[in-house]
DNA sequence: ACTTTTATTATACAAGTGTCCATTAAAAAG
DNA sequence: CTTTTTAATGGACACTTGTATAATAAAAGT
């Protein structure tokens, strides 16, 4: 069973194809093998050798998506320095645009009947990510699965509330309404005459700012 | 189709107790219509005429649930006053001993293959409480919908951890843990000599602290 | 080009799904 | 207690699911 084997190349893409397609027009949940392998040409008993159930199929697309995810979240960080709650560049959050170019894959994700399990996938590989993030600036004293995971789902629960509102702000907007989100958290520090210290960096985000 | 119909009461309480016994032995997305109905002595057209999958079904003990958490939610803010996020009483974060008290069914609501409409339930629960308390302490100055989402969220995050190592810390130690990651979220404002100042409350919470 | 390997097909099966309708029987209304 | 209302039943329908097996055909290996 060599992946490289021609027939399966052809069928898999022949599927995907099909998928692709039927997701412009119907919900994933309502989408059935036999409708897949129907448009496909391709017999149902196949689709079984291959996968276990539609989302099976669907998650080969998440796959890919999570590396280009990873991209997206590393490009801030190279000018983490420069940061300041008060003045972050909105183009600096990454995530929000990477999440809008992809708004007609997350829209799937996100929709009410589909299985929670893609939305672990996007979740853990967040965490996995400022969970990275983390140890380069050394220990912080808490568990890191917790803060990680606190961190992560915060982020999401901006992107679940921005995909239930259609999307309709852009990635720069949601990058300062982020910006204003952490700024009221840390309301209390600021604004303080001769307290002028780098105030935690982006402690939403990843919680790894430049001090200490 | 009086709802206080007695055959009405007898069919829907017949197929509910059937789907909690399954529920003991099986993953609720390999539970059929079929097996409940059979279970129940009920015939599968009147499981057609009450409910539209066995989804619907395992949502009716949601509701009761919800209910429990608004009162676990309201009764911390009752000694909001006295809150220091250096010295919060662990017993204070009710949330986590509703969790912990309904685990058995939790346990369910965050696995793999359930969809995540129920999530959202949750989800969508706990912000309205948090904004109903945001609206109490007045303006922000911030997206209402978008804070208590990023709030709402961040506590999920570590409950999803949570239930991730099975709920293998307890509802106090939780709570613990959840302070030093307020603290650490916070650790450029406190220690600093001279600046004694209540430093926003619960934010990782509500947001909305005692001050101002 | 020929042989070997194996992915794909056609077909069949028992079981579940969602829907419909005429019949039965239990509850509500008088 | 009798009548009226309506929930529940039993049976049937076309359809999808997941699995299995022998036959076919396309690719890989030599």
């Amino acid at each position: 069973m060599r992946a490289t084997d021609l027939r399966i190349i052809k069928t898999k893409s022949a599927l995907k194809e099909a998928l692709t397609n039927l997701l412009k027009k119907k919900a994933l949940n309502s989408i059935s093998v036999t409708e897949i392998c129907r448009l496909a040409n391709v017999n149902r008993g196949t689709f079984y050798s291959h996968y276990g159930q539609v989302g099976d199929l669907f998650e080969e697309f998440f796959r890919d998506l999570m590396t280009d995810l990873t991209d997206s979240y590393l490009e801030p960080y190279k000018h983490v320095q420069i940061l300041q709650t008060d003045e972050l560049n909105p183009d600096t959050i990454r995530i929000f645009h990477h999440i809008e170019k992809n708004s007609e894959f997350y829209r799937i994700v996100f929709s009410e009947s589909v299985p929670i399990s893609y939305y672990y996938l996007l979740f853990h590989h967040v965490q996995e990510l400022i969970k990275n993030d983390m140890h380069l600036h050394g220990e912080t004293g808490v568990d890191a699965a917790m803060l990680s995971a606190y961190q992560a789902n915060a982020i999401l629960g901006v992107v679940i509330e921005w995909s239930r509102q259609n999307f309709r702000q852009s990635a720069a907007e949601l990058s300062g309404i982020l910006v204003r989100i952490l700024n009221f958290q840390f309301r209390g520090m600021k604004a303080r005459p001769g307290d002028n210290g780098s105030p935690a960096g982006q402690p939403g985000l990843s919680g790894t700012g430049e001090h200490e």
